[in-house]
DNA sequence: ATTGATGCAAAAGATTTGCAAACTG
DNA sequence: CAGTTTGCAAATCTTTTGCATCAAT
C-alpha cells in the first residue's frame, strides 16, 4: 500500500469518527508510516520535528494513542518500562524477539507456531482473535 | 512445594551467591510466594507492610529484581507502562488465553509450542530468557 | 570489623493532564 | 462561530539511585 493511500485510510477513519484531520496528525501519521522500524514515542517526535518543529510531545502521544486504538500502529513493551511502536497497517502479522540488553527487536514468523496456537486454543474451545508472542533474551551480539 | 521449603530455596540461592539473608528479603519473598495471583511492586509493598512496616519501597524493588533474575518470580508488562509479577517457583510455566469478552484467563502449556519457540530463536542466534505468549479472543462460553 | 543491605528522599524516564490560545469544519 | 485540538509546563506514576546508617557474617 502506498504512503498516500495509507494516509487516506487514516484520514477517512478520523473523519468517520468525527475527529479532525489536522496538520500535526497528518505529519505524525506520515512519520509513523515512513518506516517499518520500531520507534519510541520520542523517536517519532524527532522524526516529526525534522519536518516541522511545530509539533509537541503531547500531541505525538495523543495521536499515537489514536493510531494504536485504530489498529494502524502497534505498541509493544520493551520489558524495561518503555514501549516501541511499529507500523502495522498493510503489513503481515509477525512475532518478536526482544533483546533485553541492547533493545534490538527481531521479527519472525513461524507457521508451525501459529498452527500450534490454534490447536491449543481448540482444546479449550477458545477462539483466537489476535495474539502476542514475545521472546525476551539476548540477541546474537549480546549473548556472552 | 511448601512455603517454608520455597523460602529455603531462596535462602540457599542467596547464600550461594554470597548475598545476605536479611529479614526484609525473607519478608518480601514470603509475601511474593503467599499467592499465585498477579501483583504489582506496590501491592507487594503493601503485603509486606501488613506484616512489618520496616520495609522500604526501594528494598522491595531491589529484592523483586533479584527474585526475578533468579527465576523465582516472573514479571509481565501490563501494557500500560506498569508491570505485574507472579509466583513462579514451584509452579509450572504456562501461557495465557485471555477472553476479551468476560476477562477469563486460561492458563495452558504446550510442549510443542515451547520447542518451536526455541527452534525459531536458534535460527537467529537468539538466546531466550523468558517469553510471553498471550492469545486474545473469546472463551468457549463467550463465542457466539 | 568488614562489607553488603537498607531507608530515605531526590532523581530519572515515560506518559498524561489542565488550561488558554489556535485551528478545523 | 462552536467545539476540537494544540503547546506548554506542571503533574503523575513507576522505578532507580546516592549516600549515610545499620546489620549480617
Amino acid at each position: 500500500m502506498e504512503r498516500e493511500e495509507e494516509l487516506k485510510v487514516v484520514e477517512d477513519y478520523m473523519r468517520e469518527k468525527g475527529l479532525r484531520w489536522t496538520s500535526q496528525r497528518r505529519l505524525i501519521a506520515d512519520a509513523a508510516f515512513s518506516t517499518h522500524d520500531h520507534f519510541s514515542a520520542d523517536d517519532l517526535l524527532d522524526m516529526c520535528r525534522k519536518l516541522d518543529d511545530r509539533v509537541s510531545r503531547a500531541t505525538v502521544y495523543r495521536t499515537l494513542g489514536m493510531l494504536e486504538d485504530a489498529g494502524f500502529v502497534e505498541g509493544l513493551d520493551t520489558g524495561d518500562g518503555g514501549r516501541k511502536f511499529e507500523h502495522v497497517l498493510g503489513h503481515e502479522h509477525h512475532d518478536h524477539m526482544v533483546c533485553t540488553n541492547c533493545g534490538t527487536i527481531i521479527e519472525f514468523v513461524d507457521e508451525e507456531l501459529e498452527a500450534r496456537q490454534e490447536a491449543a486454543a481448540k482444546k479449550f474451545g477458545f477462539q483466537i482473535k489476535t495474539h502476542s508472542l514475545k521472546l525476551f533474551g539476548a540477541c546474537k551480539d549480546c549473548r556472552e
